[in-house]
DNA sequence: TGTATTTTCATTGTCGACACGAAATATTCA
DNA sequence: TGAATATTTCGTGTCGACAATGAAAATACA
């Protein structure tokens, strides 16, 4: 299942200021678990990574807390701690709160967002459409995160961006897992979407960011699972 | 600020096993959090905390950080941690929050509810009057949460459960702290509340659910505004 | 040869000690 | 006397070592 680093680049053997190291860990892995260079369920080894990122054991635990606080790894006590596998199973609570966040979300947006923040959105927007022109699948699948992530920060309620962070966050794995299915049509139809809702959050139109909004979450939703469909079908084809 | 525990009780010097320390240490401090019994904003001494647990630094350490991942406490790197201040600042967005995820529960108990959970709703709702009868107020406080947390579960939904718990949560604090404007009254709208919502989940009805659920966190909402605005005209009393 | 029991082994959970940083206090100098 | 600077103090952040644990390997037994 490894994509394009299997294999984690060893960090040079800079000397760290006090406290920082547990930050860079967590910062790392976290990195490392939402691009799948880690794969989910694979057991982690405290010692390997004290031994990596050169430092003890002790801070190397605090962030591996940090990262079960945050739903990242699970902790099989006295045994592993692996990286947190993908619940399939809940994959329709998922896509439910994740639809509810998108619309909610947009909405506070278009409420509150200051002159500002529209443009750090805007920029986001550019951003994405440079790594749509590069048909850079990683860059657009992070930007999209940062670009929805950047509008619920605009709508300035901290309960909503954390959920709707870690929802995004999860779903980056989903597409990360899927992204094979990305036509060159597709992301040329969240551009336009994007461009829609970036309008609505200009003209503070609440109810049309919520009705785009809802429209953007569905067709993610839709697209995962006919990712997830077509995926079934490629293992049909295996003999039985 | 101290309510009725100012100085927490020593721990029994008990030989615990492997494994529990941490868990053990932050239940207990997250108990004193949120019963106001660790004052907000007061400063945590992790040698302290050692001593009276009976042991060393390295698990109360992890326990702290558990407790900051759910934001029960502010570390202040090299410094201090601290209990986490209550942020009347973010109130409304807190209101919002809370609001959302009343109804939203409720309309997800009201579809998923199995016989058994409603079962366990019931009996916590008969907990509830108990302690109405009683006047135990902390104990409604307590029951209260535990009474709309069972029903998030019974939604099936861990998203928004975790989130809704957490609010919860923060509300007791706020309760806790204003619960001297608990009058013989309101517990008693609070109660009927709960039974039409029990009666909406139980007839599967989702529209009435959320009704309810939003009436009852307005009512909620209300309550604690009332509460804070005649905390401040009794500040107003003294003199200038 | 297959199952139950013991031993080994790898990895975690905890400990006591020490180094570092920021604030509080004491000291110097104008 | 007051500001700038050195010193002390206090608590955290990190370390290396050790004990506990559960799985796997080795052994005993039928």
């Amino acid at each position: 299942m490894s994509l394009e680093e299997p294999v984690p680049a060893q960090l040079p053997e800079v000397k760290r200021k006090r406290g920082q190291g547990v930050g860079a860990v967590f910062e790392t892995l976290k990195h490392e678990i939402l691009n799948l260079t880690l794969e989910p369920g694979s057991p982690i080894d405290e010692v390997k990574l004290a031994e990596r990122f050169g430092i003890s054991r002790t801070p190397i635990r605090e962030a591996m807390v940090k990262l079960a606080g945050e739903g990242l790894v699970v902790t099989l006590p006295n045994r592993f701690t692996i990286v947190a596998p993908i619940d399939f199973a809940n994959l329709p609570q998922f896509f439910d709160a994740l639809s509810l966040m998108y619309r909610v979300t947009t909405r506070l947006a278009a409420a509150n967002r200051t002159e500002n923040e529209l443009a750090a959105i805007r920029e986001l927007q550019h951003t994405y459409t440079a790594a749509v022109e590069a048909s850079d699948v990683p860059a657009m699948i992070e930007v999209n995160r940062n670009f929805h992530a950047a509008i619920a920060r605009a709508g300035k309620n901290r309960y909503y961006t954390d959920l709707f962070v870690r929802l995004l966050d999860e779903g980056r794995r989903l597409l990360r897992l899927y992204y094979s299915s990305y036509n060159d049509k597709l992301p040329r139809i969240y551009l336009q979407e994007h461009e829609v809702m970036l309008a609505a959050i200009e003209a503070q139109d609440i109810e049309a960011a919520d009705r785009i909004a809802e429209a953007h979450a569905e067709q993610i939703v839709r697209q995962i699972q006919n990712a997830m469909t077509e995926d079934r079908r490629l293992n049909a084809g295996i003999s039985l």
